[in-house]
Formats: structure tokens, C-alpha cells, sequence
DNA sequence: GGTTGACTTCGAGCGCGCTCGAAGTCGGAG
DNA sequence: CTCCGACTTCGAGCGCGCTCGAAGTCAACC
């Protein structure tokens, strides 16, 4: 309630790009003001949002791209300080492309033997499960 | 090195049954002495493991099949408290196997919908990398 | 001009799952 | 008998990733 009228208006609000408030932008994103705020001051952003001349956040559609890449990143499991020092290779700008690749090509091993393992062990509950449901009524499993 | 001879000493030391000291168990689960302890004070254990008349822990095979359960349950994600429950509900006997299952499927479709999400996630990481791989066009490659 | 309330920064606190260290006990080898 | 080292209990501490609250500022609306 009253998080309404004057969504973005700040200064161009027109056509394309939108500009967001901080509670705007953490409503979009499923994310609190304060995770927002977090990201920011731990480095996880590629670039810090622009702000209004009275000091508050503004996210473009850029801004939110990047974040819903490191929310991609953090959903996958990858740490804070390795999404930071991800950010930081992307800010520095070109020339380090390989160093990108490369972690997140580590990253996606990682996941992929995690699913592994993950499935692997789901198999035994799955399997555990079907014991039960076989048995349900003798008594002597554990 | 040093723990070596003595292993399954103690008592019997025969056939079948091994029985073995926490530090053995630990290393054999991949476990730390300290997390078995923990494991046992939390809860999680269905029985706690015999002791020798000095007050030792012996973990044998049934301990030792319950403990690997629980590090697949923890595995994949579920809670040490919820991991308490399920052994609560084993503890108590028969007649709550309906609980038993239910709580490890509802684990398992939690579990299957993490890997759904994971899965979707590390799909958008990777196609960033084939980006990369397009980007950086044809440097390494291989 | 006053009120409102979303914003700002800062630092403390929390839930989880162990991990670690201290201090003491005890069984077995030399 | 003595020593060694693996065991015991207990409670404090830690790494992670936020979460929360306090205190203050400032823009906009009435």
C-alpha cells in the first residue's frame, strides 16, 4: 500500500528506460532493500546505480540484469566472495575474458557434480521411500 | 599414522560384526570425531552407539548404515532439525511410518525442485559461457 | 510550514552447522 | 609403574549470508 503513483518518476520517466527506486527494484527482483544495500557494499555489483541528486539508488535495466545474473550465480551456489571477484573482473573492463570463462567453467563443474551427487542420494531416499511404502506394515527397517 | 593395528579390537574382534572407535567411524563416514558427537547430542542418531564399560563409543554396521542415511538426508539439503524429527519418528517404533513417509516425500519434492530450479539457473550460466566463447572467439577453444 | 514516509548509513544480531580447544580420564605398551 | 595418546564432556567460536533496528535526511504533498 502507497508504494504506487509516482513509481518512476525521478527525471526522464518515459518511454524505455525506467529507473527504479531501491524498494522498487527489490519488489522485482524478490530481494529486500537491505540484501539490495548488501550486494552493493560487499562489491557484488559490476557498477553501483546511479543516484538522485538527493543521494538515493536508481536501478536501470542494466542494474537489474547484472543482479539477476548474480542471483542466477548465488542460486547455483556459487559464494559471495567469488561473485565479487566475478564483478570485479567484469569492472575492470575488457582484456580478462579468459579469467571469466574460467570461473564460471568451474562453477558450472561444480554444479553439475553437486546435481550429480544431489540425484545420487535422492535415488537412496527415492528408494528408502518405496521401502516404506512396500512395507508399510512390517515393522523391522532402520 | 599410529591409528593403525588395534582397530577392531575391544571386545570380540571376530567375524561379522566389526564395531569400531568414533575415530574409525569418523574416517570411515568422512566425518570428523567432533561431527559424530554432534550428530549423537543433536539427536540424530536413531540409537545412540554402545560403549565400552569406559565409557567409549563402538559404532557397529546398523549405526553405521543410519549415519550414512543421515549424511544423505543432509546432503540433499535437509534440515539437522527436520533429520532430528525423522529419527524421532524411528526411535518411537512402529505405527508412525505414514509420517515417516510423508516427511521424506515431501524432502524428496523439495529436493526435486531445487534441482528443477538449479538446473534452470546453471542453463542461463552456461549459455553466459558460450557468450564468452563466441566473444573471445576462437582463442583457446579447443 | 508541517507531516509523512521512503530513503540513507551504520553496526549489531541471528540461524545454521559444525569446529575447535581445554581439561580431564583411561587402557595398553614398554 | 609410568607414559602416551585416543578418548571423554563442555562450552565457546566461527564462517556465511543476510536481517534488523536505530537515527537521521530529504522530497513531496496538503
Amino acid at each position: 500500500m502507497s508504494t504506487d503513483t509516482r513509481t518512476s518518476a525521478g527525471s526522464g520517466a518515459d518511454a524505455g528506460t525506467a529507473s527504479l527506486s531501491i524498494a522498487e527494484a527489490a519488489d522485482r527482483l524478490g530481494l529486500s532493500t537491505h540484501a539490495l544495500r548488501y550486494y552493493e557494499t560487499e562489491g557484488l555489483l559490476v557498477g553501483a546505480p546511479a543516484r538522485t541528486p538527493a543521494g538515493r539508488r536508481r536501478y536501470d535495466e542494466q542494474d537489474l540484469r547484472w543482479i539477476v545474473l548474480v542471483q542466477r550465480l548465488r542460486a547455483t551456489g556459487m559464494p559471495v566472495r567469488e561473485v565479487r571477484e566475478y564483478a570485479r573482473l567484469c569492472r575492470e573492463g575488457a582484456g580478462n575474458e579468459q579469467q571469466r570463462l574460467a570461473l564460471l567453467r568451474a562453477h558450472r563443474e561444480r554444479v553439475l557434480a553437486q546435481l550429480a551427487e544431489v540425484s545420487g542420494h535422492l535415488g537412496a531416499v527415492t528408494a528408502k521411500i518405496e521401502l516404506y511404502e512396500g512395507t508399510v506394515g512390517t515393522v523391522g527397517d532402520r
